[in-house]
RNA sequence: UGGCCCGUAGUGUAACGGUAACACAACUGACUCUGGAUCAGUUAUUCCUGGUUCGAAUCCAGGCGGGCCAGCCA
């Protein structure tokens, strides 16, 4: 609730409270509504959350139920995938896990109902002709010629159309509304259609299947929801969704919409999706580049940072051509991790350095703060050598004004460990440095100088003997481009996909992190936020990086050029 | 030429007739054994034009701009 206290009520909640104190409803009920057919993104966490967020917020119950009315579109598959889904963002849908195809025999039976009352009635048109009859925005449909069969015949054709008499596409139930209504959705729309496809559910019981728009006021009114939660799109579609419910005289519960969002770096549709992974251009529906649920998990994206970007976001009606920028995502991502996650030492892209001075084959450890901003963290050791690797941007041999960190003849800071001073930098015969040869100070162990003198720069660093060997993936945005359709002429989204996207490398790492898990986040210091993969083996961890740290040499790099 | 919905910093939201707020982003600066974190500061005549009012982002009218709709998809 202190989101709604600093900000004041999105007109949801608005809208749910004018509905108690005005006695439309006594309690709240709402619902996540999936269709089994794809993997849930973060678009629908934003969904999920609202509707499992006006529930909590009002003392009311949130169901998940599958809205699973097209068999030819769904599998099994999917409804496991979304329940973890939904599970692990942390929406609680008690015992409540429902799915639209147990109501399918109640809405047969009240779809005979309105057969009675000359509501719906029995259409031999087919998809074709339904179309050209339809008429267009401007002008008026015409009626189908069997818009006016008795009752009795409607009845017998539509028990038959259920036995598997008749073909698919020979006929549908169609509502009787208004051929010539403005809104679309109202020109006798089609109830149910014929479909000889297996459910994922229910098999071969039946061989006619409820439409979206006649089932899903049924579902919300068998449930006893009371606020029907959905996007935009389905604006033109809640005329029908009362005129059901209205005609059948059953419990109404009521629709509102709101705006779905986009996110900027990336596409989110299941199309797109799908595209990308057979166009090999991504690894699977999990891959970590991915917005789908699977892939953020994967990438190391905690759910805690995923609610308090819904939240944060809010919820309007303001149709954004443009999309919520994923900085704002990544803020969180880092709000939280910074937290939590442990700080660990890893050297990305390793370069080579020999401390002159230190003793051939002495070995110590040293001490190292676990996490600074939680201190129930604790600490822990972690070996130095003569020989180490640093990061090989943190070198520099004619290094600009702003650059802090290595450089011949300048002194750092290893962090925890003791200041070191370059000497000298090896190159092969190309020119290339591949070694640096240093000092260090024995009287600044722990990284502290006993005559206070300072330095610029305090260097991440990982012994070489005991060096971890991983592969870290570092991923950045999928696409180049904040809007990816904005494409040159004739090419679409995937002109502007991001070339590097991913790079693996090969990274050393301080030994504890041989231990990590698959799931276990690290802020590897001075680098970014990483979560140990599923493909780690024994030995050999696989590190996928969540989001880099924020850097200002970037930046300051950046407007030099 | 139809119907429905929507226009507030770069982005997303708030202000509910009383003088534009929050977050992110961007930019300054402070501090720092992560160029991290943290802290301080800077960034808008609310799409336009009229009208009502002592007073309008809020109400009204007309423009302009954007979104959705012609699946036996959801």
């Amino acid at each position: 609730m202190s989101e709604l206290e600093s900000r004041g009520a999105d007109f949801l909640h608005e809208a749910v409270a004018a509905d108690l104190s005005a006695g439309r409803f006594d309690r709240v009920h709402t619902r996540f509504p999936p269709e089994p057919n794809a993997y849930l993104h973060i678009g629908h966490a934003k969904a999920v959350w609202i509707s499992y967020g006006i529930a909590r917020d009002f003392g009311g119950l949130f169901n998940l139920r599958f809205d699973d009315t097209n068999p030819a579109a769904e599998e099994q598959e999917f409804v496991d995938g979304i329940i973890a889904d939904v599970r692990w963002l942390g929406a609680d849908w008690g015992d409540r896990l429902f799915f639209a195809s147990d109501y399918f025999e109640q809405m047969y039976e009240w779809a005979v109902q309105l057969v009675r009352q000359g509501d719906a009635y029995v259409c031999d048109l087919s998809a074709e002709q339904v179309s050209a009859t339809r008429g267009t925005l401007t002008t008026p449909g015409a009626a189908s010629p069997f818009r006016n069969r008795s009752v009795e015949e409607n009845l017998d054709l539509f028990a038959r159309m259920r036995a598997g008499e008749f073909p698919d596409g020979s006929r549908t139930l169609r509502a009787k509304i208004d051929m010539a209504h403005p809104n679309l959705n109202m020109r006798d729309p089609v109830m149910y259609r014929i479909l000889h496809v297996a459910h994922h559910r229910q098999g071969d019981k039946w061989c006619i299947y409820p439409m979206y728009d006649w089932a899903h006021g049924l579902e919300d009114s068998i449930e006893g929801v009371t606020h029907s939660l959905c996007s935009l799109e389905y604006e033109n579609h809640r005329p029908l969704y009362d005129w059901f419910l209205d005609r059948l005289g059953i419990y109404h519960p009521r629709q509102i919409e709101f705006a779905r969002y986009s996110l900027t770096y990336t596409v989110m549709s299941k199309r797109r999706f799908v595209q990308l992974v057979e166009g090999g251009h991504v690894n699977g529906y999990d891959d970590p580049r991915l917005p789908t649920l699977a892939g953020l998990r994967r990438r190391g994206v905690t759910p805690q940072a995923i609610r308090a970007f819904c939240e944060r976001i809010g919820v309007g009606k303001a149709d954004t051509n443009v999309a919520v920028d994923v900085a704002l995502l990544e803020h969180f991502i880092r709000e939280e991790l910074n937290r939590t996650a442990p700080r660990r030492m890893a050297v990305l892209d390793p370069l080579r350095v020999v401390i002159e001075n230190y003793p051939e084959g002495q070995a110590e450890e040293l001490d190292a703060v676990n996490n600074p901003e939680d201190a129930a963290a604790g600490r822990r050791k972690v070996p130095f050598g003569r020989t180490l690797y640093i990061e090989r941007e943190d070198f520099m041999e004619d290094p600009p004004k702003k650059f802090f960190r290595m450089a011949p003849g300048r002194e750092v800071r290893l962090r925890y460990a003791y200041f070191i001073t370059c000497r000298e930098a090896v190159k092969d015969a190309a020119g290339n440095v591949v070694e640096l040869r240093c000092t260090y100070d024995p009287a600044t162990r722990g990284g502290d100088a006993p005559d206070g003198r300072k330095v610029k720069a305090t260097l991440h660093w990982v012994a070489a003997d005991s060096a971890v060997d991983a592969e870290a993936r570092l991923y950045g945005h999928l696409f180049t481009q904040a809007d990816p359709d904005e494409a040159p002429e004739g090419k679409d989204y995937r002109a502007n996909l991001n070339p590097d996207s991913m790079k693996v490398i090969a990274a050393k790492c301080e030994p504890a992190l041989a231990a990590a898990a698959p799931g276990d986040r690290f802020q590897f210091e001075r680098m970014g936020y990483f979560c140990c993969d599923p493909d780690s083996a024994a030995g050999r961890p696989v590190f996928n990086r969540t989001v880099t740290l924020k850097d200002t040499w970037a930046k300051v790099q950046k407007q030099g050029k």
